[in-house]
Parts: C-alpha cells; sequence; structure tokens
DNA sequence: CGAAAAAATGAATACGTAACCATTCAAAGG
DNA sequence: CCTTTGAATGGTTACGTATTCATTTTTTCG
C-alpha cells in the first residue's frame, strides 16, 4: 500500500509537504505543489481514512439502525438518510434491528467510532438506551422514541390513530379491528391510543379478538389475518398500524377472495411511497410534510453533530389522512 | 475516549496485558485476567477499531454499491448482503449507484479500505473498472458483469428473455412491447438478446416503437408507457426486463384502466417477493435457486477475501418461468 | 545591500492498537 | 537449595496521517 511517505520520497519533499498539499494546499509553493500531485498521481495514491480518522477522531461515517426493507417505509427512509449524509460527505454503515440480539448490533458501533447514529429500532423502555449514552456518539431517533429523553422526530401517532378511527366511523364502521405491532413500540402504542380514545368517546369497544398484534412480518401477519377471519362475527374494517401491515393485510384479503373495499376496508399509516401504486390505491394517514422523515432525523443528527446543543430537538410531525380507494362506507 | 493504556493503568499492568486479554486470553493468568476485564467493565472501555484497523489492515467492512431500494430487488439483496455479512462479523457500508456522478462513490471507497466490495452497478463498459482493480480489493459483481474479466453471479439472463418471449408466443401474442433498462448494461443487453432471438427465430419483427428504453426510474417508465399507449397499433403483451419495471407498468396500466391480463398481458424477469403478492400476481422468470442473488455474490466475495484465487469465480444461475395471473392467451 | 518579516518546508510527535523481543516470575527437577 | 524450563508480563515499535514547533528559504522595504 502506497503511502504518503511514499509519495514524499518520490516528490523529494517530506511527508508534511504532502499532508499540506492535500488539507491545506495554499500554504505551499505551486511549483512543489505540482510536483506532489503528480507524484500523487504516478504512484495511485490515495490517503488512507483509517490513519486519517485515528489522528483526527473522527471517521466521517455514520450508522443507521433500521427496520426491515421488505417495510417501504424503512426502504424510503434508508435511501433519503444515504442520499443525504453522502452530500454532507458522510458514508452510512446500515444495521437491522434484530429483535432479541440487538446486543451485537450495538456491540459493533461501540467499537466502530462513527461520528453519529439514527435509529429507528428501540422499545420504549429499552436497556440499550443507556449504553447508547455512555458512548459518548450523538444519536437521533426516527419513527421510534424511547421514555428518556432524547432527539427523536416522529408523525403525530396519537393523532393518526385518532383520525383514521374517526375516518371509519365517519363511513359508517362499527366493527373495526386492529392490526399492529408491539406495544413496547412507541409507534404502535401511540396509534393504538388514538384509535382507542376515539373509539371510546363514541361509545365502542375495542374488542380483544379484534385487536391483532403482530411482529410486523408477512408470516405473522398472514397467520394472524386467518385467525381473525375466522371469527364468527368479522370486522368490517381493518385500521393497520403501518401502510407495510396494510399491504400485507390487502394480500390476505384479495388471495382469500374478499373485495376492498366493498367487502371490507382497509386503513393504513405513513403514506408509504407504494402506497399511491394503483395496485394497492391503499387509503392512509401520512404526514403533512414534503420531506422524508429519515431526512428530517438526519439533518437533526448533523445539526447536533456540528454543535452539540443540551436542549433535546424532538419533532413531532403532524399529520392528515389521504383518502384512496381502500376504504369506503358500509 | 478512554483507551487501552487507561484500562491498563487502572489495572496496574502493561497496554500489552490488555491488548492480550481481548485478543488471546489464554495467555494471561487467570488473576491479572479477571483484574483487567474487572477494569474494562469500570471504565466501560470499548477498543478502537480504528487503531485496530491501522494495524491488522483490515477494517472487517465491506462497501455494497447497489441499485435503488424501490427495486424490489436490491431492498432484497441488499437486506441478505448485510445479513450475511454480519454473520461473519463484518459491517456494510452502503452506497447508492448515481447514473453520471459514481465517481465520487469509488473515491469515497478508494480512501476508506473496505476489505471487499461487492456492487450491481456497473455498464459493459465501464472506465470505473480498471480504477477499481488498482484498489487492490477483492470486489465482485452481483446482477452485472462488465466485458472485462472479473468475479461475477447472474442469472441466465439470455435464456429468461428466450424463456420470456416464448411464454408469449405461446399464448398467442405476436404484438409484444419490451421495456427495459439502458443496453449499456449487461443485465438489460442479455435479457433484451434472449427476447430478440426468439421473436426473430419464429419471423416476428420487434418493431422500434415498441422497444422502450427507460432510465428505470418510475416517472420515466410512466412517462415512456404514456407515449407507448398512445400507438395507433397497440401491443397485446408487455415484456418488461426487470419485475420492478413490470410493477410500474402496472400502474400505468391499471390507471389508465386497462385490465390485466384481460387488455394486455405483463411480464417481468427476477422474480422478487412483491412479485408473488396478490396485489400484482405478476408472471415472471426467476432462478431456479432459492438463495438470493446478493447473497451468493456475497458469499463469493468472502471465498476470494479469505483464500484469493487466480480463478475468475463466475456463476450463471439457470432460470424458470413463474407462471402467475399477468398473462394470459389472448 | 542588508535586516526584518513572511512564506515555505522539515523534524518530531501523537492517535490507539497489535506484535515482536526482552525480561521477570513461578514451577519443576535434581 | 540451585538450576533449568516454561509461563507470564512489560518495553518498544510500526501502522499512516495531521499537527506543533523549529528551521530554512524567499520576499519586502528602508
Amino acid at each position: 500500500m502506497v503511502s504518503s511517505k511514499d509519495v514524499a520520497k518520490f516528490a523529494g519533499v517530506s511527508q508534511t509537504t504532502v499532508s499540506r498539499v492535500l488539507n491545506a494546499p495554499e500554504t505551499v509553493k505551486e511549483k512543489t505543489r505540482q510536483r506532489v500531485l503528480d507524484a500523487i498521481e504516478t504512484l495511485n495514491y490515495h490517503p488512507n481514512a483509517i490513519a486519517r480518522s485515528l489522528v483526527s477522531n473522527s471517521t466521517r461515517s455514520i450508522a443507521l439502525v433500521s427496520g426491515p426493507l421488505h417495510n417501504p417505509f424503512f426502504a424510503d427512509s434508508v435511501t433519503a438518510i444515504i442520499q443525504f449524509a453522502r452530500l454532507q460527505g458522510y458514508q452510512v454503515t446500515v444495521h437491522f434491528e434484530d429483535l432479541g440480539s440487538n446486543e451485537s448490533v450495538f456491540e459493533s458501533l461501540a467499537k466502530s467510532k462513527v461520528d453519529g447514529m439514527i435509529l429507528s429500532s428501540i422499545y420504549l423502555e429499552d436497556p440499550i438506551f443507556s449504553k447508547l449514552s455512555r458512548f459518548g456518539v450523538p444519536f437521533v431517533f426516527f419513527n421510534r422514541k424511547p421514555v428518556e429523553p432524547s432527539h427523536f422526530v416522529e408523525i403525530d401517532n396519537v393523532h393518526a390513530g385518532r383520525l383514521g378511527a374517526r375516518h371509519l366511523l365517519d363511513l359508517g364502521h362499527r366493527h373495526i379491528a386492529w392490526v399492529g405491532g408491539p406495544q413496547t413500540m412507541s409507534t404502535f402504542a401511540g396509534r393504538y391510543a388514538g384509535f382507542r380514545e376515539v373509539m371510546n368517546e363514541n361509545g365502542y369497544v375495542t374488542k380483544p379478538s379484534w385487536t391483532v398484534v403482530t411482529d410486523t412480518s408477512p408470516q405473522h401477519i398472514h397467520k394472524q389475518m386467518i385467525r381473525l377471519l375466522k371469527e364468527k362475527e368479522k370486522p368490517t374494517a381493518i385500521f393497520a398500524a403501518t401502510d407495510s401491515i396494510a399491504i400485507y393485510v390487502l394480500d390476505v384479503l384479495k388471495s382469500m377472495g374478499y373485495r376492498v373495499p366493498e367487502d371490507i376496508s382497509v386503513l393504513g399509516i405513513d403514506n408509504v411511497t407504494w402506497s399511491g401504486h394503483s395496485s394497492f390505491n391503499l387509503t392512509t394517514i401520512g404526514a403533512t410534510y414534503p420531506k422524508n422523515l429519515g431526512q428530517v432525523g438526519v439533518e437533526i443528527l448533523f445539526s447536533i453533530m456540528e454543535s452539540p446543543s443540551e436542549k433535546w430537538i424532538q419533532k413531532t410531525i403532524p399529520v392528515h389522512l389521504i383518502p384512496r380507494g381502500t376504504t369506503a362506507s358500509i
């Protein structure tokens, strides 16, 4: 591997000068600078970012801990985050949450000395949180928030739940099933709370057997849906906690011969890009905000990376209903 | 930042011993080892991977250059690659191809000293190829191959094109449009060649205005489809070069009121997970191979990383038709 | 022309770790 | 109890860069 010393020897200068040519070109005489640049070119020298990181104590890379890409929400946000980071000259190492064995993910993060972390994967009360804080690396949550104070960006989950419930009630639905994820995650907890509030306010109960908790995997959603549809009394509408869940629900319903929305209405939350696809045409609830949630998160991350603030930056983005074709009056 | 020196001082041993506790625990006496481990615990020490990389000349990370995640093929393969790499203790930095300005991606790769690279993004004849070779880092292509000899894994693109053409001809279609991507990419070139071969063998021509070249973005596909559907003579079937394209074609067709397959048949290639979704139920052509193509690629990468081989590892995976609901006889 | 100021360059060091070589320590054998 | 052997530990250096401080070279101007 060719180093700056090799370049220095070749150009007949000191290693210091080579370093200067790269980092402060204006401080070195035109003539020698050209000689060094020529040497760099002929030797095909590339500065070693590892060594550079060691002294500068900055890797120009951030870590992203994301949910699974089969959820279009995450496919969208991962894309936005990587693109934005690149514009700032940062690389992104991507990790996936791994329910249960997240430990090893964080273990590797602790060592790799990233300059910042952005993560969507955390439980409301997560022991990992205190570990994170001890790393001394700035971190931001998007689409999740822990109970401890922290930087985060999320949509107004409670209001999203409320809006959805109201929409379905307005359409005349009274038998509404909820298909969500673990209540230990802020997203699901908030959305469900909003849904339930409105139901109760209007004197309707949320039947326990119509409240489905899944691990958000296609397989599990499939299994749970089969169970739900075997009930003697069937719901007339299904409120899915995320578009991703809703899309898998649609899959099950259609494959079983149900017509949507004629036989049953389906509603999601997130307004992922795919939901607008005419094959889904999913009614959903999404941010009143053009920017991707992941990008908002990474913007916050960079702002606290360059000027650490004692204040917590916490954004809750308002939401609105996006009516499309999967919901109809009863 | 707490270093191994700090741990050493705290435990009353030398830095060397701390290093040994981590890398060769059996060579240090039980008692002192325990003392060091305690010190590590109390000081919350995490070995600095950067410094470690500098001396070991290995970052335990690989770079992935992927196509866009709105293409489910890449969402699938990125997931498979990251998961597999993690099992080997490797991190993955993800980059997206950026048609035109790939330079900057490779510039950052040159510096970051990854242990290997896996990439889907390259043209048949790409000036980037020679740069890559000079890095001295093992690299593998998946779903793409350059003209220069290299390691790669792909599906049998030509045969996929042939299979698709035959399928549509067997169903009685004669007016078949092709919607693909740049012919400068091996995937598109191979698939189109196979399609064309079979058409010509059977005495049918491929009408130029029915051969649509897109940049594979949803927007461009949309625009080109509108143009295609304005032709006075309309195709009865559309052969899309990828499932991703096919899915966007479906979007356009459905939003314009076409029924698939009654009015028009649609066929894709790749057998991405989403294609089996009942909202698409896309007839497609895919590998006769349970493993994700990206994973096959990263397996090859790790094998050449641990034992560099002079021989090129080149896998072309056989394909078969997966008949579903978007194709029907005329 | 000569002194002072400014510009350009070089030598030495630190970053945190692993590895090599040297040294100390403990155990075993006579 | 002393010697030999092997185990355990410590000192030093290298990895490739940026940075600080010292030194040399060039420029400026009286």
